[in-house]
DNA sequence: TTCTTATTCAAGTATCCACTTGAATAAGAA
DNA sequence: TTCTTATTCAAGTGGATACTTGAATAAGAA
C-alpha cells in the first residue's frame, strides 16, 4: 500500500472538484444552482454563453460530481449535487475575499461601493418578522422564488420591478433579498424603491446563506 | 455598475484560488502546509518533484494568495496564508469524498482498508490524556512536530520508528497521529507497533484537524 | 409519420498548463 | 573576492481547456 503513484492519483481525485469549480463561468452556473434547479437553457441565458457552452460546462460539473441532472419532458434540469457543494463554494468565496487584494477590485467594479447602501441582517429581519411591520421581497427570477423563499416573501423581479411597483404593499419597511452577496438585484431594487420615496434595505447575502443557517423556508416544491 | 464583462471578471477572480488548489501536487503541497512552514526543498521533496517544478507550483499558491513565504537566511520557507486556507482545503475534500464515487476506489488504493484498524477520536483521545493512560506518538516528519504538536507527545517519525522502537514507553495504550485522513504514517506506526505485541491506535484524521476544533495546541514556535 | 424544440456531440482553434532542462540570482561562508 | 547552496527564471514540448460552429439525438406535438 501507499506507493507514489497511487498518491498521485488520490490526490489529483481530490481536486478534480477544485477544477470543475476553477472556472468562472461555472462558478456563476454554481451559484445560480444554489438557489434551486434549472433547465440548460435558461441557465445558458444567465451566464450570457452560448447553449453548447453551457451544456458542456455542466457535464464538466456532472463528471465532478458537483450536480446533477433530471429529465423532465423535453427538457433537462440541472441542480447542485448537495450542500457539501454550497459548503466548498462558500469556503471557496471566503478564501477569495481574505487573501487576494486584486478581489477587492473587482467587487467594487461590479457591485459598485455598498458603504451608503441600507443593509440588515438576517437576525435583525427574523426579529423584524416576528413584529411584522416589514415587507420582505424576493427579487430573484421566478423560477427561484418558486423554488423556495423567505417565509411571507413576496416575488417580484427585479426586471419586473418598475413596472409593478404599486404591487409592493405601503406602510411597512422593505427588505429585498436575491441571490447572495455577489448579486445585484437587491442592490438595484433598493435603488429603486428608494427613488420612489420608500424605506428600503437590502438582506446582507442572500437566499442561500438564509437556508445554509437553517431558518425556515417557505415552498421547497414538495 | 454591474456589466458583464465586470461579472465576468469577478468570478474569474473568485475562482483563482480554485484553480490554484486544481492540481494534485499542489493540494499535496496545502496538505503538508497544514502542518506548518516548511522550505522549498524540502516540500519538493515531500511531493516527490523537482525543485524547479515545486517552486512554480508554490508561485502559483503565492499569487493566489494561499500561501505566504519568508526568507531566512538562504532559504525561502512557506506557510499557508490563514486557516480559510485549511477550511478550503477541508471542504473540498468533503464535497470529494461525498460525490464522487470514482473516489472511494483511489483511497482504497492508497491507504488500503482501515476497517480492522484500530481508530479512536479526539474526544476518546482527550478523555484517555486527562486519565494518563496513554502514550501520545506524533509521527511526522520531525519539522512538523516541531511547528506544533499534541501536548505531551512524543515526537518519533515513522521513518526512525523501526530503530527507535526502545524508546517508545511501555505500559500504557499508544495513540499515533500524522498529517490527517489521506496520511499513512500513523497507518504504518500502528501496525508496526501491534506487530511488536503493543497496544496501538490511530487518531483519527491529524494534527490540523485537531488543532482546528481549537484543542490544546504545544509548542507553536513562538 | 413529420416537424419542432431542447440538448448533446464532434471537430477545429487559440490559449493555457505541467513538467523538463539549463542558466541566472542572491544570500552566506571561506 | 570566490565558492557554495537554495531558489527562481526562461525556453521548450506535449497535452488539456474554453469557446465556436454545425450536425446529431431524443422527446413531444401535429
Amino acid at each position: 500500500m501507499g506507493h507514489h503513484q497511487e498518491k498521485e492519483a488520490l490526490f489529483d481525485g481530490l481536486v478534480e472538484a477544485a477544477r470543475a469549480l476553477g472556472n468562472g463561468r461555472r462558478a456563476e452556473l454554481i451559484d445560480v444552482l444554489a438557489q434551486g434547479e434549472r433547465p440548460v437553457d435558461e441557465l445558458a441565458a444567465e451566464i450570457n454563453q452560448s447553449i453548447a457552452n453551457t451544456s458542456q460546462h455542466l457535464q464538466r460539473l456532472l463528471r465532478a460530481g458537483l450536480v446533477c441532472s433530471r429529465r423532465s419532458g423535453t427538457r433537462i434540469y440541472y441542480s447542485l449535487a448537495s450542500p457539501a457543494v454550497e459548503r466548498l463554494w462558500r469556503a471557496l468565496r471566503d478564501t477569495a475575499e481574505a487573501h487576494t487584494e486584486a478581489l477587492g477590485d473587482l467587487v467594487r467594479a461590479y457591485v459598485g461601493d455598498r458603504a451608503d447602501l441600507n443593509m440588515i441582517t438576517r437576525d435583525e429581519l427574523r426579529r423584524r418578522l416576528r413584529q411584522g411591520d416589514v415587507v420582505v421581497l424576493d427579487v430573484r427570477p421566478q423560477p427561484e422564488y418558486d423554488a423556495g423563499h423567505i417565509p411571507g416573501a413576496l416575488s417580484l423581479p427585479v426586471s419586473d420591478l418598475k413596472s409593478r411597483l404599486r404591487e409592493v404593499p405601503q406602510g411597512g419597511e422593505i427588505v429585498a433579498y436575491c441571490r447572495g452577496p455577489y448579486c445585484l438585484y437587491a442592490d438595484e431594487a433598493v435603488q429603486m424603491l428608494t427613488d420612489e420615496g420608500r424605506r428600503a434595505a437590502r438582506l446582507e447575502e442572500g437566499f442561500p446563506e438564509w437556508k445554509a443557517e437553517g431558518l425556515p423556508i417557505e415552498h421547497p416544491t414538495t
